[in-house]
DNA sequence: GCGATCAGGT
DNA sequence: CACACCTGATCGC
């Protein structure tokens, strides 16, 4: 949960992500992405009636931000207050002060942050320096030397300050797998289900919020199965998400919602109410996306994890990982960094023990101190190796890290007024309490505790089902991991300028859309529809459309992974461009344009398929599925899991578990060893791959600390 | 009746 | 573990 109070020391006169209290006076509002953490304030009547008296007085967000808004009534009326900002797109900002008329200039540039769609983090540039708010954010390492908007020339901008989102900022969330790798361990498990018959469904146990959208694109391009949801209206200008959901029920996959789904789902009905079809029940399996992570001394697992005969959670986040944090502002190395949320049971002592030795200001005044030898142990001398790669020792105050090409028009500005410290004391009547890294003198710096054990994959299960069962291990993806070590690799120069935000939704495959023809009555134009584009922003109605049908070819993603970053590209379409599309189209990065589907084959495949293996090559998932509650069930005529077994066995031809868990951990991301950890015994791993193979219980007894 | 806050749920 | 909500109860206006 964000606690940051709406201000930056640097730029007081512009409020982010927070609309009450002293917000309540700023120039300028901005908005990272809606999600209602991120909202408080935003539809208060104190600040609706400063809106009714103004007329300068804006909100500035990225276009797909002010579209989610808006399509929700009770924000209607930041209407005309309202301005998108394109992404990566500097943009110049007077705030003027109203009753003195007082002015000052900034200029601000979206960046997409890989939260949700329409996220995007701020990056301010004005005489205060260079401010960069992350809101919250999901980049993979190496993502920020990836933009160019974050470089001047071939360094990077010299960055006084970062706000930073800190939710995952802790050693045991050292790893979280990537999207592709959650991607492709939910596909595979959805896959391997859907396939069976075509009342096989699935339910995605997806939280009421922004975020997983990019999931269902992929899932549908992927197996050619829209998902239905409850509403869909908000994404009535946006083609790449609107083509893969429906809110016609009698499709295989489901993340629609009810107020006590879960009672739903044990009565083996779906939110939406569909228990048959065709008067043939139907087969549903639960995948919850959740935050896994890895600490430290976990190599890897899997993504996919059996909870119940016919529950699985399924890896998922919303936020980097404590890696990817410590990537992310290594790189971009600001003089201060202040985090934006106390993760867990943190506290902002020990996150800024972490995140000073990233900044700027902290290797110039503490490096004579950082490294007490007294107390520092091997393993601890690996970790910052590990972590902080290269110019860990560097004292350069500018990162001098290569960049992609293309140079910005704008070039770097005069190395702004640099004054850090308090820009201006008044800050601190915001609630929260800041302290700059330059304050902090702690010598425990970077020396990482990790008493958590966070033990062979599963023990962040609290479930009490019996049989948790791994499922599947996609291949790790080493391309998606792709280091990020100064020296710039060439495939991503050989992306030429927006490095990688283009180049999505590939869509060139037509396909035989099988047994799902009749599923899919084009739901965007099911008109008559209760919910559809309906302003209610009711969540319970579960809504049944009268569907007109319209078989459809379906169209499949070769390539469906690029489709990832749709959360960080949706792009929005006006309403004549929107008739003009018929039934969909999908529409690119940088430029964004929107291109007829069917154009769109030769177009934008090349550059980054080298970043982003095709799921094809994924395909191949190590999974298990024994258990004696399956063998029960598929007697019982229910069930599923065994034949789920069976499919995917089949497809992975891999006989034993074993094997197949060592093959991978080879080849599978390095995650070093905590510091004192004991190594694993193998004949205990052993003997617990042993268990699992011939389905017996694995009783996981939480570890002590 | 509304909003804010808290507790409890997923 | 926690996310990003949701619901319901209570309090204050």
């Amino acid at each position: 949960m964000s606690r940051f109070g709406g201000r930056v020391r640097e730029y007081p006169a512009v409020s982010i992500d927070r609309f009450d209290r002293d917000n309540l006076r700023a120039r300028a509002y901005f908005l990272s992405h809606c999600h209602k953490d991120h909202m408080k304030g935003l539809r208060a009547p104190a600040l609706r009636r400063r809106l009714e008296g103004s007329l300068k007085v804006k909100l500035y967000c990225s276009p797909v931000t002010k579209e989610l808004l808006l399509t929700n009534w009770k924000y209607k009326f930041w209407e005309n207050h309202i301005v998108a900002l394109e992404v990566e797109t500097p943009t110049q900002i007077s705030l003027v002060d109203e009753t003195s008329g007082e002015k000052e200039d900034i200029e601000v540039t979206l960046l997409p942050a890989g939260h949700c769609p329409g996220s995007v983090m701020f990056l301010f540039e004005g005489g205060n320096g260079i401010v960069l708010y992350t809101g919250d954010f999901r980049l993979a390492k190496g993502e920020a030397a990836r933009m160019e908007l974050l470089h001047s020339g071939t360094r990077v901008k010299d960055i006084q300050s970062v706000y930073l989102d800190t939710t995952f900022c802790d050693p045991k969330f050292y790893h979280i797998p990537s999207r592709e790798e959650c991607l492709s361990g939910i596909l595979e498990l959805v896959r391997s289900w859907t396939s069976l018959t075509r009342y096989h469904v699935v339910w995605l146990n997806c939280k009421a919020a922004y975020g997983y959208e990019y999931l269902f694109i992929n899932l549908s391009e992927e197996l050619g199965i829209k998902v239905h949801v409850n509403k869909l209206d908000m994404f009535r200008n946006m083609p790449e998400i609107l083509y893969h959901v429906t809110t016609d029920r009698r499709t295989q996959i489901h993340a629609c919602r009810h107020p006590r789904d879960d009672e739903c789902f044990r009565g083996n009905r779906l939110p939406c109410g569909m228990t048959c079809q065709n008067g043939v029940p139907l087969h549903i399996i639960s995948i919850k996306p959740s935050t896994m992570w890895f600490g430290e001394r976990i190599k890897k697992t899997n993504v996919i994890v059996r909870t119940g005969e016919s529950t699985y959670r399924a890896c998922f986040s919303f936020h980097s990982s404590y890696s990817e944090i410590k990537d992310f502002l290594s790189y971009i190395q600001p003089v201060n960094v202040y985090p934006n949320v106390l993760p867990v049971g943190g506290t902002e002592d020990k996150v800024m023990e972490i995140l000073k030795p990233l900044c700027r200001s902290y290797r110039r005044n503490m490096e004579p101190k950082y490294k007490p030898l007294g107390t520092l142990k091997r393993v601890h001398k690996r970790d910052l190796s590990d972590t902080d790669e290269e110019d860990f020792f560097d004292t350069e105050l500018t990162a001098a890290k290569p960049k992609i090409p293309k140079q910005q028009n704008k070039e770097s500005r005069p190395s702004s007024a640099r004054q850090s410290e308090n820009a201006e004391g008044k800050i601190n009547e915001s609630t929260e309490s800041y302290k700059g890294t330059t304050t902090y003198t702690s010598l425990k710096a970077d020396f990482i505790d990790c008493e958590e054990s966070n033990d062979d994959d599963d023990d962040n299960e609290e479930e009490s089902e019996k049989n948790i069962v791994e499922v599947c291990s996609p291949e790790p993806d080493s391309t998606s991991t792709s280091n990020f070590n100064g020296v710039t690799s060439d495939q991503q120069e050989s992306n030429g300028d927006v490095p990688r935000w283009d180049a999505f939704f590939q869509c060139n495959k037509l396909e035989e859309s099988s047994e799902n023809e009749d599923n899919f009555p084009s739901s965007a134009d099911a008109g008559g529809s209760q919910s559809l584009f309906s302003d209610s922003d009711g969540v319970s109605d579960s809504t049944h459309i009268s569907s007109q049908n319209s078989s459809q070819s379906t169209h499949i993603s070769e390539q469906g992974s690029q489709g990832w970053d749709s959360q960080m590209d949706t792009v929005l379409i006006t309403s004549q461009e929107r008739s003009a599309l018929d039934m969909s189209s999908f529409s690119k990065g940088g430029s964004r344009t929107v291109v007829p589907l069917l154009q769109e084959t030769a177009k934008d495949s090349q550059p980054d398929n080298s970043r982003w293996k095709p799921l094809g090559q994924n395909r191949s998932c190590a999974c298990e599925l024994k258990s004696k509650d399956c063998e029960k069930e598929a007697e019982a005529g229910t069930a599923h899991s065994q034949d789920v077994l069976a499919e995917i066995n089949d497809s992975s031809r891999t006989p034993d578990l074993e094997l197949r868990r060592d093959s991978q951990s080879s080849s599978d991301f390095e995650i070093p060893l905590t510091p004192g950890a004991e190594v694993p015994q193998p004949d205990k791993l052993h003997s617990l791959y042993k268990k699992l193979a011939a389905g017996e219980s694995i009783l996981r007894e939480k570890k002590v600390s």
